[in-house]
DNA sequence: TATTAATCGGACAAAATTGTCCTTTATTGG
DNA sequence: CCAATAAAGGACAATTTTGTCCGATTAATA
């Protein structure tokens, strides 16, 4: 509801891959759409938005498959991949659908939509790929139930 | 982003009905429509639904159209509307898109998720149409541009 | 009572999003 | 060099959301 399910689809792969990428395993496309319980294709067409953006990184052939470098684990924060799936229509859309929120002529809604809207965007600055694949890798969170 | 087009449309239309019935004014969809800036034939099927949710009033036949009762504009929280077109999934969804928020079995970001949808919830149930249909009345807000 | 103006409701159409399939390209290892 | 493997990319299909059209229903008024 809040993004779209290509973005959904493409957190999930992109902590997923980060908690492989720190055991230094490689992981394929086959292998994450099954880990995340996503369709096999549509998750191969997020993750080359994903790589096109330096978000994770792609090797082909054998061997291949996706990894993430231990530095952008903690560089990436979840609003790069936002912005590189859904665009920036969550931070300069308007809640009741104006062409696009504008404090000069506001709607009804403007003031607090735009408490909730920043609470949104802080929160996804500010949180990791790492931070996120921790809570996985000890049992704690789940990519698929 | 947060909203379906629907229920943008939906609040935008019913905050409309509001601002004319403290006039005592009836409007017609064609009216509605105009003043808010939205597919007419569309508005209507929403209005449909929200005259089924007993948000709005509808009176058919000439000088007929859609009205909102005093006590209502009080009443009505926006939270009603957005159950009413858009169901409760923004209320039970994951935001990681998993078959449902569960906090047994959550997804990596559920709590700074829940935090977020907490916040957004409170400011729904706790706006009412007559709220946001006042400053429209002082020219502080708009529903077009 | 006939006309007219309005919502209701159902079927249909267009557009956007989600999802599939297949061919090409790169890379590895034998 | 060759065969196998994996991502890249393009065309296409299904589904959902958005939007349109038109006949049926209701009510006011002349
Ligand atoms: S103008 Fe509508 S949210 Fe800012
Ligand atoms: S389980 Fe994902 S938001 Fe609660």
């Amino acid at each position: 509801m809040m993004f779209s399910k290509a973005c959904e689809y493409g957190i999930r792969a992109a902590v997923y891959i980060t908690l492989q990428s720190l055991e230094g395993r490689r992981v394929s496309v086959t292998e994450i759409a099954e880990e995340i319980d996503s369709p096999v294709a549509f998750t191969a067409k997020i993750l080359q938005q994903l790589t096109k953006n330096n978000i994770v990184h792609s090797v082909k052939g054998p061997t291949g498959g996706f990894e993430i470098d231990r530095k952008d684990m903690d560089d990436v924060k979840l609003n790069m991949i936002v912005k590189a799936i859904d665009g920036d229509k969550i931070y300069v859309g308007c809640g009741l659908g104006l062409k696009e929120c504008n404090a000069n002529k506001p709607c009804p809604l403007h003031d607090k939509f735009v408490d909730i809207r920043t609470n949104l965007r802080t929160m996804l600055q500010s949180t990791s790929l790492y931070e996120l694949a921790t809570g996985l890798e000890v049992g704690l969170t789940y990519l698929k139930r």
